[in-house]
DNA sequence: GTCTATGCAAAGTTTTTGCACCTGG
DNA sequence: CCAGGTGCAAAAACTTTGCATAGAC
């Protein structure tokens, strides 16, 4: 499961398993898409004392041995998430701000053209694709 | 042509037409993809006493008024472009961070899909695509 | 016991804002 | 002349870093 996931991948790079890295971990599962200051707002409720610098650090780290990563929704922060979290598109409107999400089915094409024409390997939910959303167009 | 748009279309709203806006406009037209800083630089071999606020304030209105657009192409600034430039995709490899243009024709499919099954009008060329370059799959 | 990780505070960056002066129309 | 625009400086927002101490193993 998880805690022992993680456990066993930080060791292995030579990271030790604290309290507070399980505290962002988890929150970053929790939250699903999360910013630093959301996560360390729900870390924090396992770990009051928790500080905004280690949740960069410790995202930094999760991110390095692969348990987590980020990605660009808006025009601001990045929010982070699982790695294995399954895959979706993200549809923001530029003018509600609202987002979407949507199976990357939709994106096959796009990503089977990119890598037969280019060789490119397109991490295809890493931003999120920006728009206007139907009631937005009126 | 470009610099009577610019006259017009801030006029019709209200706007003056300054040395400092025409400075801003002309440079992101030469870049094609400058940050603020990028533009703040160009733009001062015109008008050297141009300052960075300003830059970001005019950045905001050539945006309102429609003529000039941001994207996202990398995990930092956002890049400014004329709104009429002919769009593009924009491939960023995460691991050398090389940027491949590519036309957009590969993404129709995509579009097509996102406006039939969720009724949503897509910026394609907004936020770049992330991934691995040919080189760096290996 | 050793060496990494943390909390706190300070320093860097980037972007925004307030204000007195300037300037386009 | 007058409302909007600019430069400058200060503030705000966001992120990183240094250092003494705590804690994992």
């Amino acid at each position: 499961m998880n805690a022992d996931l993680l456990s066993e991948r930080l060791k292995d790079r030579g990271y030790r398993l604290t309290n507070q890295r399980r505290a962002v971990f988890d929150a970053v599962a929790h939250l699903e898409h999360g910013t630093h200051e959301e996560i360390l707002r729900q870390a924090q409720i396992a770990d009051s004392t928790l500080n905004l610098s280690t949740v960069y650090r410790n995202l930094e780290v999760l991110e390095e041995i692969g348990l987590v990563r980020h990605a660009h929704l808006g025009h601001g922060s990045p929010t982070y998430h699982l790695a294995d979290h399954h895959a979706h598109l993200h549809l923001v409107c530029s003018k509600c701000k609202e987002v979407l999400e949507v199976s990357v089915d939709a994106a096959d094409g796009l990503v089977a053209a990119l890598h037969a024409d280019h060789g490119f390997a397109v991490d295809i939910d890493h931003f999120a694709i920006q728009g206007l959303c139907k009631k937005c167009q009126n």
